[in-house]
DNA sequence: CGCCGACTTGAAATCGATTACATCAATATC
DNA sequence: GATATTGATGTAATCGATTTCAAGTCGGCG
């Protein structure tokens, strides 16, 4: 339906060619037929196709991310980062959403290699290490966040969530917690698993025993946050603290701890991961580890851009986490 | 650098017509030949380009969706609604973040209709109204979210904001207030303007004097809550309840008066608009007009699946919105 | 008057996939 | 045994823009 540059060239009397010159700014052309040109792009509101051209020059000056939830704030950070960055090279972001099902996560980045981006983004992948291998074969540039991948074609980054979740876990224990609980996210996650490791880490080396009833599947969101402690609360013996691998989840046991009357940080006490906008402003407010995620988009986006040049090569990137601590893990010297 | 089809047409030794037919699952294929292909595919691990076959078919199964910024929450619920509505229709949703820049939502639309999306969508648009007009008259189908629009290409939807910001004032005004604030967003945004005026009927239609002081412009950001809130708490006649003209303020309100040592609702009663999730999260919880928006993006997405087909023409949706009661206005009943 | 070079412009190939049409072989039919 | 029919496959045009190469016009200069 929309006009295209043969109907430009009709109207202006010449041919297709000289009208891609003057819309590239090529030199050869004489003003008059510029002028011409130009005032029936302008009458027609002419814009070329980015297909057609992006077909012709094999390069669409677009890099496609994928995430897995495109209402999570903690994955739109990332984003944020990344298209700061990109936006600095004169790439165009463009995003799709997997609704967390690992199925459309791998259409969509079939669909976006197929679409022939310059470089394919994964924000938090969901889908099996073997199909993120096949996808990274096929040869343009991928930038995985969020989990670790050694693959002569894919730049990683992510932070030290091991160490990080070791930190939070031996905050609770330094508090006087016995009993810590662990919400985890999604099994073969890396980053949740991770979590769920410097946990246990924690817990072996002040010598407290690891309770597997402690230890509940949530799935990253708050309503499975909600789950998980409904089914801590049912258990004979309750835990006193909550430890949980991301903040909406923590968040949903915020909720529902004020559901069932219990105080927090007193009746329990409960920290999160990923620091996300709402840790500041739920109340009480969340404390939380934080991930520098608007650095970790820059320094992903910086290295896809300089692999695109062929000026660098792919990297591993671990970022450092700290603990940021406000009230509802019960310090007193709280923001 | 990916596999195309005359790669797989040569490992088969066949044409790039017969590697067509079998990725198309086109009648007429020998078994064998079948079979061989699909070796090759696998392979090579080939996927048709979908630029060159978004060319060739003039249709790209894209919806295209410009937010103004990626990281709201209220935008990506219309989107969320959007999504499901399409992927009904094999139709895949694409985002492009405008970062609240109207000059980067115009490049971004202008690219999406020259990459030939089979329909494009505007989240609460920034450009003015004869840039809209301008990009309407290309053909593509366009949906527009939280503006209303006459255009013959254009289904808009967009919720009854002057009567409900009425009712949202009136609810104040039944609590006593006589000293009613408003935080307005970005003038020209319709949205934000058409809140105003139901703000301003209402203090007319009760009597209340206008005070111009008592409107400051915010951005329909938490800093530029902020920083309106500011200014009306240096006023000599300060305000005893805020009305903003979307949640983001609101909280922005909330966050400052506690950082003041006020408490909401005694000191200043707050409302909000928009009903983000955040509003039942923050502390006290706030209350807030609520917009349909899942419903609003299904609408949209169903009336656009329907021009698509060429059974539907464009529509101009109006949906009513309601007052959610919590605590930030003294309610005593309040959830 | 004739030739050369500079400057404009157009014709045609190209990118990768789809598809109408042509071709060719093998079988069926009289 | 000659021809019609069916089935399988290849050839080439097409989508819209870019770009190389060729061709044309014009002026200048001997």
């Amino acid at each position: 339906m929309p006009a295209n540059i043969k109907d430009v060239a009709r109207l202006a009397g010449v041919s297709s060619a000289t009208v891609s010159r003057v819309l590239n700014g090529s030199a050869g052309v004489r003003t008059d037929t510029r002028d011409r040109v130009m005032a029936v792009v302008r009458q027609l509101n002419f814009a070329p196709s980015a297909v057609a051209k992006g077909l012709r020059e094999g390069r669409s000056g677009i890099a496609g991310v994928c995430v897995p939830d495109i209402s999570s704030l903690f994955f739109m950070d990332v984003v944020k980062g990344l298209e700061n960055t990109l936006a600095l090279s004169d790439y165009r972001l463009v995003v799709c959403d997997s609704q967390n099902q690992a199925k459309k996560e791998r259409e969509n980045c079939r669909w976006f290699l197929s679409g022939g981006v310059d470089a394919l983004i994964l924000i938090g992948p969901m889908m099996e290490q073997s199909a993120l291998a096949e996808l990274a074969d096929m040869g343009t540039p991928i930038g995985i966040f969020g989990r670790r991948m050694d693959h002569p074609n894919v730049t990683s980054v992510a932070v030290e969530n091991r160490v990080t979740a070791y930190r939070a876990t031996e905050h609770l224990i330094n508090h006087g917690h016995r009993k810590i609980a662990f919400i985890t996210g999604i099994p073969g996650v890396t980053d949740g698993d991770e979590r769920e490791a410097g946990y246990r880490e924690a817990l072996a080396q002040y010598g407290l025993p690891f309770q597997p009833d402690w230890v509940q599947v949530g799935n990253f969101t708050e309503e499975g946050g909600i789950r998980a402690f409904d089914t801590l609360l049912a258990l004979p013996d309750r835990p006193t603290a909550v430890f949980t691998a991301n903040d909406e989840m923590a968040i949903g046991v915020l909720t529902e701890a004020r559901r069932c009357g219990l105080s927090v940080p007193e009746d329990i006490a409960v920290v999160g991961f990923d620091n996300i906008r709402l840790a500041r402003l739920v109340a009480p407010a969340l404390t939380s580890v934080n991930q520098p995620r608007m650095d970790a988009g820059f320094r992903l986006a910086q290295n896809l851009v300089q692999r695109m040049n062929g000026s660098a090569d792919p990297e591993r990137i671990v970022l450092e986490a700290d603990l940021v601590i406000r009230q509802s893990c019960g310090c007193k010297w709280s923001t």
